[in-house]
DNA sequence: ACGGCGGTCAACCGATCGGTTGATGCGCCG
DNA sequence: CGGCGCATCAACCGATCGGTTGACCGCCGT
């Protein structure tokens, strides 16, 4: 099995060399620390199986990488391996086409069988991650709509109510309203409270 | 030369043990993925250096840790190995005992010449942390004091003044003071945009 | 066709925030 | 020693925000 990592960490890297060589089926044919050194490396070592985190460090994300990547012909499986859990995250990976999302903080066993899993073409998700789709699942009213999105951009950058009113040209009414169902559904109470929470759940992203 | 391991990533434990393997002169006496296992572990081992994760998962942060840690008698060195490069993570670390701050980001060979430098005690810093230290010195005018990025902190997890005030066992009045100057000197004029710019300039990080 | 949902708007009120002025005490440095 | 920066507090005011109620319209799916 050929594997192939992504990882800005050269620490992280050498951690899943190390841990995958005692693996007598698994081979690493090569590893990036950004992008566009994944897209070319994979291109040129053909690996059944990518290991993608999310975090790259130069301007690509890694959800973008793994989307690149599923475009390829014949692609790879791309298993993302993050620090990261947000509602966001996982459902932008899995829709560019990730098989996978598991956790760095996940046992070592957990890892290796969702390697192998991922390679048989098998959706693989960390139990954690499990856990909070099936909430978000249950509950479907925690989702913004595009408007609330666009409203939190620019809560985020500081504006008053009255300038995001004219800049998306409605009223400072409607705003107040958006903001209403925006805190609901993010559960807090203020403004300042709904950016970071937005955030955290990477809805939004800061420049 | 000893050294104790505290993250909560098995894939980073693994990566350090694998990669401080190589090093004849390093030999990794325990691991520990969260707070209180790490003291325990450190007071039976006695290491000379631990590697130190800010996030643990559990409860109790990395820096507090560190604090208690330098508490022991005769501690060992602290030498922060972590993901993230904050103004206020930094300082905190340091403030808290530790001998030095590294980045996972950073190459093995720094890695290596970072521990036997915080064995020997001597501070060693990233160079991009070396650097935003370096900026923050010559700039003191933007420089926020440990008070204001306290406040800041609070800020961003869209407390009110008055809580902000409660926590910090202050009056609504100070808050407001401190928060005109954070204002003044982010050059900012809300609240909201005083977080996003101090997200932005990594004075704070969002949990 | 009807209901549900998202988006739009209005008017209102209390609470909070932003900003000002002015003041005190503390530690540091030239 | 005399400043200077930092932190603390007070009182005040207008502007803004948070929250409510109620309403209208258009789109979509059963």
């Amino acid at each position: 099995m050929r594997l192939f990592l992504v990882d800005d960490h050269p620490v992280v890297r050498a951690g899943l060399v190390a841990l995958l060589g005692g693996e007598p089926d698994m081979e690493i044919v090569g590893e990036a620390a950004g992008g566009a050194e994944a897209l070319r490396g994979i291109t040129a070592r053909e690996p059944d199986v990518v290991l993608m985190d999310l975090q790259l460090g130069d301007g690509i994300d890694g959800v973008e990488v793994t989307r690149r990547i599923r475009e390829l012909p014949s692609p790879p499986q791309v298993l993302v391996l993050t620090t990261y859990e947000s509602d966001a995250d996982i459902m932008r990976a899995i829709d560019a086409g990730a098989t996978g999302y598991l956790l760095k903080a996940c046992p070592p066993d957990e890892l290796f069988q969702g390697i192998r899993a991922a390679a048989r073409g098998e959706t693989v998700l960390s139990t954690k991650v499990a856990t909070r789709m099936m909430k978000r699942m249950r509950d479907p009213g925690t989702a913004l709509s595009a408007r609330e999105v666009e409203i939190l951009e620019l809560l985020a950058s500081g504006e008053g109510n009255r300038e995001i009113a004219r800049r998306l040209f409605i009223t400072e009414a409607t705003v107040k309203t958006h903001l209403v169902h925006i805190y609901s559904k993010l559960g807090v109470e203020t403004r300042t409270a709904a950016v970071t929470a937005a955030v955290e759940r990477r809805l939004i992203r800061l420049p």
